[in-house]
DNA sequence: CTTGACCTGTTATGATATTACATACATAGA
DNA sequence: TCTATGTATGTAATATCATAACAGGTCAAG
């Protein structure tokens, strides 16, 4: 896979990944690299156990408890304890590398790194793959609704259960 | 407070209870009441210990966590393990009588019983109040995003953290 | 007055998450 | 280079949230 590609690169250009078929060793390969320049312009740095975090979150898109990625970070010689994976997690949450899905309380890599946004997230109850939606729509709905009522939202979880195209396809 | 009350009630015709200033006793009673009739129409049955869940729910428009309902329960003589509440909580919820809010773990009652819906909730971060929103707009947003993906909705959950009107205004 | 469905109680355990403290590492300033 | 500082990691202990499995009770239909 390259280390650099083309900025008309088809996978980068997929509206959405999750879904679709892609290249997903790109994919990932170039959310890593993302998230070395993220966090380099953030002054943070991507340390053995959060960059080994992130590899694990990105190895397909799904949501991960955290005690499933620490399980896997003791197999690779790091702390075995809550907390490790726990902060890498927070970390990358912070960062905008990763995401946090309150249904199900667990991570997912982050599919758009570097852009701001505050995705909705598609949950498939077959394959338990996970997407990011574009949430603006939706949020500036629940935003007229909120203003109506004099609430001032600062952060939205927007979550929605169902059945991805091939799950809904074999059913 | 009266056990029945004008249809035009200026309580119940408020949009939103929960930041509104209103006639909380009567809230609580409206809402009581409208289980009795929900669950006598769905032949389930509101038991004592389920009516207790509803009514320490009621007590005000907060999410209270499972093992606060326990320890109320055990309070008033109920049995005091977990399955106790969770099943009256779980209970409540199936009958649209409470509703579970993910971001908080924890479980408010519903403030339209009776009245088919699937609602948007603003937590305020401050007093910990919680209101429910009207979520069609938002919901049929994702809908539309979703559709894009081929991804088919089937329950949504649509949390908002922020300010309720009086927070804001004391900050 | 018995059967069957449902509800409640209890024990035990599993799953998720945090606090507190000790140690190690990176790096900037003396 | 040395050392002080902030930051990251490791570990133990514990808190918090949730469910499985089974025993006993209640109640209404037959």
């Amino acid at each position: 896979m390259p280390q650099t590609h083309p900025p008309d690169c088809p996978g980068c250009a997929a509206p959405d990944l999750a879904f679709a078929a892609h290249d997903h060793a790109h994919c990932a390969a170039d959310a890593l690299a993302r998230a070395e320049a993220v966090t380099a312009a953030n002054n943070s740095r991507l340390t053995p156990v959060r960059r080994r975090v992130l590899e694990i979150l990105l190895e397909d898109h799904r949501a991960l408890g955290a005690y499933d990625v620490l399980a896997r970070l003791a197999a690779d010689g790091f702390g075995n304890q809550p907390p490790v994976a726990y902060r890498a997690l927070e970390f990358l949450v912070e960062q905008g590398l990763a995401h946090r899905i309150q249904r199900l309380n667990a991570f997912t890599a982050c599919a758009h790194p570097g852009e701001a946004h505050a995705p909705a997230f598609l949950i498939c109850r077959a394959c338990h793959s996970v997407a990011e939606a574009e949430a603006a729509p939706a949020r500036e709905a629940l935003d007229r609704e909120a203003g109506r009522l004099g609430f001032a939202i600062e952060r939205t979880t927007l979550e929605a259960l169902g059945l991805c195209p091939s799950c809904k396809a074999a059913a």
